[in-house]
DNA sequence: TCTTTTCTTCATTTTTTATTGAAGAATCTG
DNA sequence: CAGATTCTTCAATAAAAAATGAAGAAAAGA
């Protein structure tokens, strides 16, 4: 059992948590996730020691739900790992430190889908433009192009973002 | 005043303009733009004219006020310019084809002031740390050293990401 | 196996974000 | 400058996204 004293239990927020919490809620909220899952990351980020859902819950005040399905998100991108604290019967959990993760899944999970379905968009479009007469066809081939032109460049930049994030 | 043939109002959307409207309301989604601005720079996109606020309203079935406001946006980053043609009272307007543009402004307004305050947060954390004890202090200051280590990170690839975006 | 604790899921509610459209400002035309 | 047209703004509404918490599943211990 906890001792009254080193329980973490209803501690209160410090400034450097808040910081470091507010911080999280802005940048994750660029690559779209929620205030929440910003807050637990922050959180796990400074405190010198694991902790439970129970913890989190207590001192961001958030709800049972918004705590478990934040950290499930987390672990799934590799940004939370759960410790196995022997002894004990809750879960403790870590942030992983390493940010590029956040970056990678972003990649992974929106960017590169996204680029996907857009390639076989083009093949469509670059279908629909030949049913157009002369005119409307040179112009709509003509801004296929570009968009091709993005694409690819997209798709060369990938590799090499990656590859700086991994360090 | 247009004449019955040319004009382009409640033309309804090609298989081609739809391909087009999807895909840049997936991708500036991506960067937070709401729908009826993919969908007024997708169809600007691909129009092979330029096109009048009434052309967007009645073609995307939007009202007035997204319209305006979607075309003000895209104005701001650059990416829809006004096409003054003598002898017509509305404004007309252009894609620019710069795709860049989004990426350039996206840069520009939402992260890199993010990477200011968050600068400045890790100077106040960093203040923070000093006046903990000896073991949270350490454990404190190699997180921030993190920090510190990502900013600097991206703050060398911004500047090579712009390059290769204006090409 | 039964009881207790911990965790997950998901229907509902709350909050946030985007859209609408009417009022009125700005612009053009004769 | 009056009248008509076009465009912008913003309060109200609608739609989308996130958070809540209760029900129950999973896991651990007795």
């Amino acid at each position: 059992m906890n001792s009254v004293l080193s329980s973490t239990k209803s501690e209160s927020l410090s400034r450097l948590d808040i910081e470091a919490i507010e911080m999280f809620i802005s940048f994750l909220k660029l690559i779209g996730l929620p205030k929440s899952v910003g807050e637990i990351y922050g959180l796990l980020f400074v405190a010198p020691e694991p902790l439970t859902m129970d913890d989190l819950i207590d001192r961001l005040k958030i709800s049972m739900g918004a705590a478990s399905q934040g950290l499930k998100l987390l672990r799934s991108v590799g940004a939370v790992k759960v410790v196995y604290t022997p002894g004990e019967r809750r879960d403790h959990y870590v942030a992983d430190l390493e940010l590029s993760k956040f970056a990678a899944a972003f990649i992974k999970e929106e960017l590169n889908p996204r680029m996907q379905r857009a390639m076989e968009r083009i093949g469509r479009m670059e279908a629909e433009a030949r049913l157009m007469d002369d005119d409307a066809q040179k112009i709509a081939f003509q801004r296929i192009e570009r968009l091709k032109h993005w694409m690819k460049r997209g798709q060369k930049m990938m590799p090499w973002i990656l590859r700086f994030l991994v360090s």
